[in-house]
DNA sequence: TTGACATCAAAACAAATGTTTAATACATAC
DNA sequence: GTATGTATTAAACATTTGTTTTGATGTCAA
């Protein structure tokens, strides 16, 4: 459970805690009573600070997923502008590693991924929050980003094309125990790092067929 | 609710409406008082026929879930089949028709799909059933069916080609809502067919540029 | 008719869960 | 020192939930 001592303060505590558990094991299958055990403080505690079990995972995008994207995206934008030229490729790479590898740790990148995941199959506010605050803007960006190189393609399929990107990524990220079931292999660092190149390689050329002009 | 009136027997009837309550909410969000109800019948009959709700669950796969995507399978087949030569092409539009247009009403394509992204961001062992059963045996074929024109990958490059296809063929069927809410596009009919030519083109391309062996 | 069996129904049961309350400790400011 | 507001705790509360029990009903064979 990290290192969430208690020299962290009970707010804190609690976002930390409730954020690995509501990743690991979902919304509902999370009691408080498990996350104020985790996190050494009292039962009310939630209701003291987040106004009951919604507001606390809601706070938990508030304050720790949203930020989250912000510095993914952020990474992102300082690799790009580090680039003499963008290309598809140096942009479907920034975007593949700003996600798996980028600027967040192994555990934050599943954290991150399972919770977004679970947003999907299971929308709520947070979604909401998600959606307007961070990834529409961010696939509004890249898109534009991409435009120059994906003349022959509308904006409709461009934004598609973006989109796919991103459920390849957070696909491959969260799903790492279905796909292991799948392959029969072991998820261990060796193989994220070959489940990264096959992503932006499968999306590079999802994407960069376009260039050509090539008709389906 | 379909047409499940009572000339179904009591048992078919839970099956079908658990099936969509379960797809639409989710097992934790569906209580077996809601299923009883929809199904007009008595709460106590989930146990008499499943020995309980989880019983019910995976008998929803048994006797749905798993027939069905043989359906899928066997529409796939019968595609090839009729094709003079398989190219990667054709391997990849047979698929995603397959899975999205297929053999499958509208309904009954979101509600597997709703419930194969449910049991992969939650996995029980209704997975594994649906894993052994369909999904690996159908992914190796379709596997061996690309082989012969993607010779420059591996065995391992090569599945997770594959596994990307059905990503994102199940990311566009079930994620219609998210997809929404960052396009926003309503989910018609029509926006529907240009997914379906979306995730082929994507995939498609993805693919191929293994054909010519170029580096990435 | 009787007995056996499958089907269904109502009520009761037991456990878990989110929430609220009321009381206590503790620091800080006046 | 007292008052004020914050922080924390333990206990109680009110629902909801899956499950079980017990009994009624209907069918069919002997």
């Amino acid at each position: 459970m990290k290192t969430d001592r208690l020299d962290k303060g009970v707010r804190e505590r609690l976002l930390d805690t409730a954020e690995v558990l509501f990743a690991a094991d979902g919304y509902d299958h999370v009691s408080i009573r498990d996350i104020t055990r985790y996190a050494q403080c009292n039962l009310a505690a939630v209701n003291y600070y987040f106004k009951g079990k919604q507001g606390l995972y809601l706070d938990v995008f508030r304050y720790h997923m949203i930020p989250r994207a912000r510095r993914i995206r952020d990474f992102f934008w300082k690799r790009i502008k580090s680039e003499k030229k963008t290309t598809v490729e140096t942009v479907v790479r920034a975007l593949t590693e700003a996600y798996m590898h980028g600027p967040l740790s192994q555990e934050e990148v599943e954290i991150h991924h399972k919770l977004m995941a679970r947003e999907l199959t299971n929308p709520t506010k947070a979604l909401d929050m998600m959606v307007e605050d961070v990834i529409r803007p961010f696939v509004a960006e890249v898109s534009v980003l991409l435009r120059p190189d994906l003349k022959s393609i509308s904006d409709e399929e461009l934004l598609l094309d973006v989109i796919s990107v991103f459920a390849l990524i957070l696909y491959f990220t969260f799903g790492r125990l279905p796909i292991s079931k799948v392959t029969g292999r072991e998820y261990t660092d060796k193989y994220r790092d070959k489940l990264v190149e096959h992503v932006t390689r499968f999306s590079l050329y999802g994407l960069s067929c376009n260039i050509k002009d090539k008709g389906t």
